[in-house]
DNA sequence: GCAATTATTATTCGTTTGTATAACAATTCA
DNA sequence: TGAATTGTTATACAAACGAATAATAATTGC
């Protein structure tokens, strides 16, 4: 409890000058776990909400602090945003390779146990089929999601090639680098589609 | 134009009150006709710029009338861009029969006429792209949108199912339903990842 | 333990949004 | 031809939005 000082927030009345009103209470956070928590709070609310009522003051809300904190951090809101799909984003890639990496190393297996990932919890599950679906069009007018998008699509393209040509290689099977890519562009196809 | 007139226009300089303001010309359209421009006009904004920013405003602005000629024609904005929605799944539905009735009558022709239809212009294009990006979120967030989704989704299923029914059976070959869901399903998966 | 710093809350601002209402004008019908 | 109807424009409005600023309190460094 406060209480308040400021001219111009005294009522006409004199009595109420004395009232005290609550001020949220709150904590202080390092610069990095605060971001995160933003971050968070961010995802959180477009996979339940949708991009469209993803607002400022709901951000803040779920992250338990005030909108002006939001400023504090992020230079506007399509920052957080965007910070926010950078996360989400190597969120994915990141679950995708261990699944793989936590695999015994022989190729056919590896490959299998990377198409089953991208197929299945925690890469496929309500939230993240939401947050998909949040961003989708926001990547067609932010040059900087876009950016991400891409980088994160090559990135996931590129681990399937090394795994498909592994594979094939373990099955004593050469193959053409544009097949590869090929295989690979496929492969990706199919996974989104399921 | 036209002459001001009423009190609470007029400003306090009694010379403007003489003043002639530029009213906006306009056509008088039948009914249909004005509810299938307006539908028109937010399938535009919504391909060009996004749900998000397809406000009430620049659907009036594409449709060339006033924003409130839209409330005469839909008691509401979600009940306008539901309007769209149904047209744009029946647009891509009959589409893609009619490239199946234009083929051949001969069931393999025909099933590969679906598949190639559902795979290239006019149902694949960028617009209906957009289209597809903008809508998609909405459609988690209204029922009423989640429906006519289902129902043209089961639509879609349906005719798969039939032209792959009929294409084994020219190749002498029975199958079950449970088998022909599973191929519709399927083939639905791989047309949309693709 | 006090001054400086800054993380956080509180408040304000100008704009945009969907919607409601009022004014107007084209058409219809007697 | 003129009065009623209604399609259309013009205006108004309250709420919500992103952002900016002001006030407050926790922390830091000396």
């Amino acid at each position: 409890m406060y209480r308040l000082r400021r001219r111009t927030d005294l009522p006409n009345w004199s009595d109420l000058a004395r009232m005290t009103i609550a001020r949220k209470a709150f904590r202080r956070e390092g610069e990095d776990i605060r971001r995160m928590e933003l971050v968070q709070a961010t995802l959180s609310c477009i996979a339940q909400l949708g991009m469209e009522r993803t607002t400022v003051r709901e951000i803040a809300i779920k992250a338990g602090v005030t909108p002006g904190l939001i400023r504090h951090y992020f230079t506007s809101k399509d920052e957080l945003v965007l910070a926010a799909y950078v996360y989400y984003v190597d969120q994915l890639s990141e679950q995708s390779r261990e699944a793989v990496a936590s695999t015994v190393d022989e190729p056919i297996l590896r490959l299998s146990a990377f198409i089953t990932a991208n197929l299945s919890a925690p890469i496929v599950d309500r939230t993240n089929l939401s947050l998909w679906a949040g961003f989708i069009e926001a990547i067609r007018f932010s040059k900087a999601m876009a950016e991400v998008h891409r980088d994160g699509y090559m990135d996931y393209r590129n681990d399937a090639e090394t795994l498909i040509a592994n594979a094939l290689k373990a099955k004593g099977r050469r193959v053409s680098k544009s097949h590869l890519r090929r295989h690979g562009i496929a492969l990706n196809a199919i996974i989104d589609g399921l």
